[in-house]
DNA sequence: TTGGAATATTGATATAGATCAATGTTCTAC
DNA sequence: GTAGAACATTGATCTATATCAATATTCCAA
């Protein structure tokens, strides 16, 4: 797993860098695929079409929805990526989470009835859409979609919660390991690219997610790339030494 | 709103401040109380009993479940405060959460099978707990029941994201004053004292939740009560200036 | 009730990281 | 392809907060 680098400095050449616009999840890797397989066993076509629709395309910078829109619709993202931003009473920007290619979201607005962030793309992506309120209409299937969703809740508060100590550790490069642990392992368990991948965000969007500045969320990239732990260009991303990294994350 | 005391330093006299060890939250306003209420809708006095099981005491210190333990029951507080505790590779204390009356716990194991993090009662406590694997006998019920779940479920994702919030800000002195505001909402949610009320965590505790040293946690409160906005004796606690509070926690 | 341990406060110092500032690089729209 | 804007890096400075240390207070068990 180490380094193994001529050029810490640079991005092996060889390794091929694919904005997450330009991939798509598979089903079977979505954090969706049971709920829609529950839709699915019903049978009725119909039934399923007003459920679940499938690849709604998103320009860079189009919002999902806005902070306070009636809640109708749970969503996963088939490609690209989006950013619940938002800001505090002082107009500060923040990034209260991001979503990638097999993540759900609009889960916290079921229990309000509306949507609690403005969600944005940041990049093209797309998404697939199932519509919450149909599901009485799956009758004998019900329970099951509800368990499926269960699930998926149960497992996004654990992302919740990991994001929640990520966010609680002390040092600024600490942090930036464990966010860098973070996207590495999502990537993974979808089946994209994991070692080698295009930053969907700005730095600004980072800092803005993990309460630090801008230009320190800069710094701790170099010094983690001077350490041969990760080689950056831009928002090109080679992860280089995992163990590393995990080592620095404190996990 | 604003503090009217002559003795800024000392808490109301008139003032009553309470343990949470000697509350019980009321069964309408706990987080359960919609699962429950469907769980009772069978009439089936048999299958209520193997389903919900009320008031297991805990003493101080004694842990309701461990890290990893087999996941079965989903668990409410009705009376005392408990914390989910673990740590770090380097063997750092770090505090995952803060439970209280009313608050469930439990349903990040859903999706794993396994209790996520140990909890541990920070002073004489009891739980209900509800038999999560017992719901399919509710048999044409199941399906209101998990509904109730889902949107328990999506409340405590909205709590999660809250708490991340509060993680990310920058200044320990605004990280601890949101904190008291999160501590002063979910009291008041509870119908449990809001403005007077005995913290049930140590300041170490409060800082590994918070990402700070003790130390600094210890300052910051001296700091907030110099300002007159809270007034704290050891762990009794009287908020004086709730507005204030949301100014400096920049909410 | 009292003594010892756990918890909390406060001060002094060192340092990580925010902020200000200047420059370089990379996108994107035309 | 090019120009302008957005984004990113790096340096210098200053401040917030971690750390070290000493003392005070509170809690709890005997």
């Amino acid at each position: 797993m180490n380094d193994l680098n001529i050029f810490p400095n640079s991005l092996d050449a060889a390794v091929q860098v694919t904005p997450l616009s330009q991939q798509e999840v598979a089903c079977d890797h979505c954090a969706m695929f049971g709920l829609c397989e529950e839709a699915g066993l019903s049978r009725d076509t119909a039934l399923l079409e007003q459920l679940v629709s499938r690849r709604t395309a998103l320009p860079r910078t189009a919002e999902l929805f806005q902070k306070d829109a009636p809640f109708h619709d749970i969503y996963a993202v088939k490609s690209g990526a989006l950013a619940a931003v938002g800001e505090d009473e002082k107009g500060k920007r923040k990034v209260f989470g991001f979503y990638f290619p097999g993540d759900m979201l609009g889960l916290d607005a079921i229990n309000s009835g509306h949507y609690q962030n403005t969600v944005v793309a940041l990049e093209k992506s797309s998404v697939c859409r199932l519509h919450y309120e149909s599901a009485p209409l799956l009758g004998e299937y019900q329970a099951g979609f509800y368990q499926q969703l269960i699930q998926a809740m149960s497992h996004r508060l654990n992302c919740e919660r990991w994001s929640s100590q990520l966010l609680a550790t002390q040092s600024t490069e600490q942090r930036l390991a464990a966010f860098m642990v973070y996207l590495c392992s999502q990537f993974k368990a979808r089946g994209l690219p994991h070692l080698a991948f295009r930053l969907p965000m700005t730095r600004r969007d980072i800092a803005d997610y993990l309460g630090m500045a801008m230009e320190t969320v800069s710094r701790s990239f170099s010094s983690l790339q001077k350490k041969g732990i990760v080689a950056l260009q831009g928002r090109n991303t080679q992860i280089n030494d995992v163990d590393g990294l995990l080592e620095i994350a404190g996990l």
